[in-house]
DNA sequence: CCAGCAGCCTGTGCGC
DNA sequence: TGCGCACAGGCTGCTG
């Protein structure tokens, strides 16, 4: 589920259920998930810790704890449900957390992608929040921010704008429906883009992560049956995942190409 | 230092 | 029905 619109819809849902709770409890039945932590040390410290608020940088979601951030990132697959006190574990339940005797939060992934961390609240810039970029929204992503990091980077625009260090939450959909509203080849290098085309990719950034949070974020495979975020922004893509269909700008067929090994759509007559 | 690519995992869908 | 392969919304760590 994982780019900014989708990262933020699960927070909104998770602040709602959770926000005042206390987590009582965890259990963790795969030890890659807190990676380098101790568990030991991580269930002990964030036991009787109460969930002030859920805020998110990038595609982390950051429990607001009292002494603590627990951080989660959901990679590829990475999702929370809701469980009753003990119900039968399922397979690729990883994390269970015991909030207030009443019920249990799981974490659940797949393909064990998905990372979390505990951090104490002043520490938190030695964790991988502080290796972020710039939110989307922030005042400082101008132009000159942008042309600064791109300078010297052979790298193509497809692939810098999912470098989490430059600009947080664009992910493989929404790069490919940034560089459409652009007008950009998803291959140009980054030193190469002209200052019109870094104004343009700053605005449709904006544009494109608002609708899509809205919408609720973007549902392409439906491999939940269960409570999964359900968003309708697949209806408003113009180009990911429509290999073969006609550019609606244009009407020149729309190609997939991997850039950099993902996946990549884009319409070559108008995206120059 | 940088670009490119395998690796991490599991499941699904497609062609044969 | 079964098999093998390509692919999946992300990121890290190795190689040259």
């Amino acid at each position: 589920m994982p780019e900014l619109p989708e990262v933020e819809t699960v927070r909104k849902s998770l602040l709602l259920k959770l926000k005042g709770k206390t987590i009582k409890d965890l259990k963790v039945l795969h030890n890659n998930v807190f990676q380098s932590q101790n568990i030991e040390e991580v269930i002990k410290n964030i036991k009787n810790q109460t969930i002030r608020d859920i805020k998110r940088r990038g595609k982390w979601l950051m429990y607001d704890l009292d002494d603590y951030y627990l951080l989660s990132h959901l990679r590829m697959e990475g999702k929370y449900i809701y469980r009753d006190i003990n119900e039968k574990i399922e397979k690729h339940e990883l994390v269970i957390f015991n909030i207030d005797n009443e019920f249990e939060l799981r974490y659940k992934d797949v393909r064990k992608f998905g990372k979390m961390y505990l951090v104490l609240k002043d520490e938190l810039d030695k964790s991988p929040i502080g290796k972020l970029g710039l939110e989307p929204w922030d005042k400082n992503l101008t132009k000159e921010y942008l042309k600064n990091a791109y300078k010297n980077k052979k790298l193509s625009i497809k692939t810098l704008l999912l470098d989490q260090s430059i600009i947080v939450g664009i992910g493989n959909i929404y790069a490919d429906e940034i560089l459409f509203l652009s007008k950009i080849n998803p291959y140009k290098k980054g030193n190469e883009l002209s200052n019109k085309n870094l104004e343009d990719i700053i605005k449709n950034t904006r544009i494109v992560l608002d609708k899509a949070i809205k919408a609720g974020g973007t549902t392409i495979r439906s491999y939940t049956s269960e409570e999964g975020v359900t968003g309708l922004f697949q209806n408003d893509l113009n180009v990911h995942k429509r290999e073969g269909e006609k550019c609606p700008n244009c009407g020149n067929i729309i190609i997939r190409e991997k850039i950099n090994g993902r996946s990549s759509y884009y319409c070559n007559k108008c995206q120059k």
